[in-house]
RNA sequence: GGCGAGAUAGCUCAGCCGGUUAGAGCGCAGCACUCAUAAUGCUGAGGUCGAGGGUUCGAGCCCCUCUCUCGCUACCA
């Protein structure tokens, strides 16, 4: 593309049944926020749009589970989410939801037009309906009698005993996995988009993007190489909390949540704009970037841009810089273990510190592999590189100015070999920190800007104006004069990373934020111009902060009570039919070609049974002989990977998903009835 | 197991199309300085670029094999 008349950037809209936590900042908001502001400070013609996603199975669920209705979650979610990322400065356009009128429109007004024009495929089916859950059961949530091997496990799409593929009619006697029930066959019609049909399209789309990072371009060849190559994509749900379809034949369906959810992006500009809003996804001169983890690749790169171009009337994402992961403290990020930093608890503990955070992550973004954030590494950041470089420097030039000229900027005066140094550095700075925000280098750019404060600090160290105070006071003039200019720089640069300090700063120096264009151009403050004292630009982070937040982590998650549903009611015959057994394993080894599976033998006092389980990333083969264990003994035997299990190993299951055995005393013998 | 991405200084990471003595920040050691939040500046120590082979006049970069990490996916509980 030529130079781009305007920019419409999205950020990834986060699901509203959670907050957002710091791994989510740093991979896709904050680089996105970065990237906004500069353009802004370009003077670029640029919309920054974002919002929640509130519909889908998992805010049904969570709704189910806490006993309340789907909209109590997300317009609780939403305000969590909306504040966290306010507060730590993103500067949305528009932050929106698509549980808004304006989107159910918008979603149903694409949808339309696809169907209208033949590009959704029919498809009606007869499918299993689980009366209790209310919902359609995908395949692989029924479990049935294999018809050709009788297997009683089958699964609705293949049958792991005898491995012949099935249809979930085929099965006798099926059995909802999510409720336990008996499902009624009830026949229902989905609209897909056949992206297998569009497949040479889109090879071609992303082929002309090769210049997107090596993940990005990587995971999307991947998806279109691998094996049966795309799939045709139902783009609608049997569910009652969604985007109606918009046909009068679908009572009772919505768009499936991933074809609702990136149209969010559109519905919200049209929103924020009105009539306008065409400009900036239709139009071949606009540049549409969209700000993503590495978990949204495929659907950003594939399905989204797919969806456009069987549209017609839209111009496809240009750039999609996803961010990897980030981790904390050495271990992955995960929300059920509470093992996180939330972003609306970092913005109440840490209240005028944004700055520190998104400095931090900034300089740790995750850009080419996954990532570690340490609370130490956040005090050392923050305390030795924005207190000690970027604070202390603009410090020494306040005071100084306020302590020799009462903050009355003086003349500027010939320039030595140290100012024509000074002067290089600020006339650079600009533009490295623009080209490496252009390259989506966001490290680098913060770097760049940091550099300068270092040549700050070096000029004042080496010219020693409170030495020439006294000796040579013009020299001393000149020298802060020049000093002066680079912190009026710095408010500027510092805007885009660390926009609170940067706001401050001007404030200080009764300055505007001026066009990125005329940065380079020499001085931005005249002789004369009044600047304030001020106060610190940013404050220590002390050990004690820096170990109640590792305290919290520790934490164990607060007692959300994620017990599941209990299953539906069974006779007491039923009971009777499983035979539980005491055992001892004797004997563990890992299965070839299978992460997670190990075969164990085990004593049941009378026999010796081979047990394949899915447990070995809990446990380590080495240390299981001589484990007690209760056996499921008469389950149907069953090939696993090749290797027949005979029976099955009962493990409780905690709420983080550590698994654990259910252990006999050593008093009960092998063979011993469990009852 | 299949596919993708990564492995570079004590730590966190750069390294463009293969080209001289492999870089940055932090940390560490020494020196200088005192305007500044014991802040700053300078100097220095530190790397068999995951392992092994290959292509090349020349490989951190290209090819092959292997090991480990992460993600998607398959096999589970």
């Amino acid at each position: 593309m030529a130079t781009p008349q305007r920019y419409t950037v999205t950020a990834a809209l986060p699901y509203a049944n959670g907050p957002v936590h710091i791994g989510h900042l740093a991979g896709c908001y904050l680089p996105a926020d970065i990237y906004v502001r500069y353009l802004r400070q370009q003077g670029r013609d640029v919309q920054f749009i974002c919002g929640t996603d509130e519909h889908g199975v998992a805010i049904n669920l969570k709704a189910q589970a806490e006993g309340c209705s789907p909209k109590e979650i997300v317009d609780r979610y939403h305000e969590v989410i909306r504040k966290g990322l306010e507060g730590i400065g993103c500067s949305f356009d528009i932050f929106s939801r698509t549980s808004k009128a304006i989107h159910r429109e918008t979603a149903q007004d694409f949808f339309t037009k696809l169907y209208e024009q033949g590009s959704l495929v029919e498809k009606t089916t007869e499918q299993y309906y689980d009366t209790q859950a209310e919902s359609f059961l995908a395949d692989r949530y029924i479990q049935g009698t294999c018809p050709n091997c009788g297997f009683e496990e089958a699964y609705g799409d293949q049958c792991e005993s005898c491995g012949s593929s099935l249809s979930p009619m085929e099965l006798k006697n099926p059995v909802s996995r999510l409720s336990g029930g008996r499902p009624e066959r009830r026949e229902t019609t989905h609209w897909f988009l056949p992206l297998d049909h569009l497949s040479g399209k889109i090879e071609q789309y992303i082929r002309a993007h090769g210049h997107w990072k090596p993940n990005v371009y990587g995971q999307c060849m991947s998806w279109l190489q691998s094996g049966d190559g795309l799939q045709a994509r139902s783009m609608t749900r049997d569910l009652d909390w969604g985007v109606p379809v918009p046909l009068p034949q679908a009572e009772g369906k919505v768009l499936y949540v991933w074809f609702d959810a990136p149209i969010g992006y559109i519905s919200a500009t049209k929103e924020l704009l009105g009539e306008r809003w065409t400009d900036y996804w239709q139009r071949e001169d606009t540049k549409l970037v969209h700000f993503i983890g590495k978990d949204n690749i495929v659907f950003h790169c594939i399905t989204f841009p797919s969806m456009l171009m069987e549209h017609g009337d839209y111009h496809l994402p240009d750039e999609v810089p996803a961010n990897e992961f980030l981790n904390l403290e050495g271990r992955k990020i995960s929300t059920s273990r509470n093992w996180a930093v939330w972003l609306h608890e970092y913005v109440a503990d840490f209240p005028g510190k944004e700055d520190a955070l998104r400095y931090c992550l900034c300089a740790n973004a995750p850009e080419t592999k996954d990532n570690d954030f340490t609370w130490k590494d956040f005090q050392n950041r923050n305390n030795n590189e924005l207190v000690a470089v970027l604070g202390n420097f603009v410090n020494r030039v306040l005071v100084l100015l306020n302590k020799y000229y009462d903050g009355k900027l003086p003349e500027v005066q010939a320039p030595t070999a140290a100012e024509e140094q000074l002067q290089k550095a600020r006339r650079q700075a600009p533009d490295r920190v623009a080209a490496a925000l252009e390259r989506y280098r966001f490290r680098e750019a913060q770097l760049a800007m940091m550099q300068l404060a270092r040549e700050g600090n070096k000029y004042l160290t080496e010219e020693e104006p409170w030495k020439t105070q006294k000796t040579d006071p013009s020299r001393t003039e000149a020298i802060m004069h020049e000093a002066a200019q680079t912190a009026a720089l710095l408010s500027q640069l510092m805007e885009p990373f660390l926009p609170f300090a940067a706001a401050r700063l001007r404030g200080y120096l009764q300055l505007d934020l001026i066009p990125w264009e005329k940065l380079s151009d020499g001085d931005l403050l005249p002789a004369g111009h009044r600047v304030e004292k001020g106060d610190l630009l940013f404050e220590k982070v002390s050990d004690e902060a820096v170990e109640a937040q590792k305290q919290k982590l520790e934490e164990p998650a607060p007692a959300e009570e994620k017990h599941p549903p209990l299953k539906e009611e069974m006779d007491f015959e039923t009971f009777t039919q499983q035979d539980l057994r005491v055992g001892t394993i004797t004997a563990a080894e890992e299965m070839p070609k299978a992460d997670k599976l190990l075969k164990l033998s085990v004593n049941l006092g009378f026999e010796q049974r081979t047990i394949v389980s899915g447990i070995r990333q809990h446990f380590d083969a080495a240390h299981l002989p001589g484990q007690r264990v209760t056996v499921v003994a008469n389950l149907a035997p069953r090939k696993l990977r090749g290797v027949e299990s005979q029976g099955m190993i009962l493990m409780a299951e905690n709420a983080d998903g550590m698994l654990h055995f259910v252990a006999p005393p050593a008093e009960a013998e092998n063979g011993a009835v469990v009852r």
